[in-house]
DNA sequence: ACCTGAACACCGTTCAAGT
DNA sequence: ACCTGAACACCGTTCAAGT
């Protein structure tokens, strides 16, 4: 029996974890879903989950990194007029985490590995904005608090629910400088 | 026995577990302090909590309410030179409550009591900054988005621990719009 | 290697009993 | 009115035992 089959039998009932995970994740929140839950959802015993992952918060992990990737690869196929519209859609997207963003802030300071994935998460979003921003020829040290403002602003729009109209003059109030 | 009497040991009573129970949720956060360790650090039995308040989370919104009253009172006392450095004080100051603000987004959505707080603490930021910005004469609907913006940001900088020299720019940048 | 039943230490909360 | 000991249902996690 070679190697290959036996790790990819173990990667798919991974995801499987993860995905029903996620589900329960989104719906009902993280400090919500026990893990119980979480392994019935999926099929196992509470400590099957054990065998695969080290705690929960590595299950968040693990979800936080499939569904990330995923929206990376949608945006980069996106088509985008300007950057408040590049903004917006991020924003929509990632509203669907909300939860989960709350959860990460509060965790972060508990789980070291949480905490990791927190600092990789605003490295690449930061960077994301940097870019957008470069195009416009400012002094250095502006750009850089600008990219602050315009993550927080981000992780603002996340945290607090907004009608599409407020959030479209939010980004576009930030995209005019 | 007149009831003003009672009412006060009662009221300092409960005033004494608010104290303590601020200094550990400062100190080591809400969800690692539990129950026991709230009442052993107030000197009572666990469930005696629950005399003086319906549950966990009332608790919490009980620190919150003691420690931004005191705050508001701090603020109208302090003497500004420009919208920046009022800007900077507010951050610094929530700053030291800045695991609660995580641990109020978190519990907003499982907690009645703290998504009301939540919106009120809100409310008071918003009202805040836009009496701030209300001198610039703006157009109205730009101002409600400014308004926003400077709000995430405040919780941003507040989530986000930072230099000195960091948040002074980001202020800066921010109040000159 | 993979999965489980049973147990562990802990959690927030309730309740009947004491003063 | 105020406080408590004991109990409840649940939590995340561990471990020895099975295949």
């Amino acid at each position: 029996m070679p190697r290959n089959k036996r790790e990819q039998d173990r990667d798919s009932k991974r995801d499987e974890i993860i995905a029903s995970a996620r589900e329960r994740f989104l719906e009902d929140g993280f400090e919500a879903t026990s893990m119980s839950r979480l392994a019935s959802a999926a099929g196992v015993a509470p400590n099957t989950i054990y065998w695969y992952f080290k705690d929960k918060d590595e299950v968040l992990v693990a979800v936080l990194d499939a569904e990330f990737s995923t929206r990376a690869v949608e945006y980069l196929q996106q088509p985008f007029a300007d950057t408040a519209e590049r903004l917006l859609w991020v924003v929509n997207q990632l509203e669907l985490t909300s939860r989960l963003v709350s959860t990460v802030h509060a965790r972060a300071s508990l789980s070291p590995q949480i905490n990791t994935w927190h600092e990789r998460f605003h490295e690449l979003t930061e960077g994301m904005v940097r870019m957008e921003l470069a195009q416009k020829s400012l002094p250095a040290e502006r750009i850089e608090s600008l990219v602050k403002i315009c993550v927080f602003t981000i992780e603002g729009l996340l945290a607090h629910p907004m009608t599409d109209e407020e959030k479209r003059r939010i980004c576009a109030t930030l995209a005019a400088v």
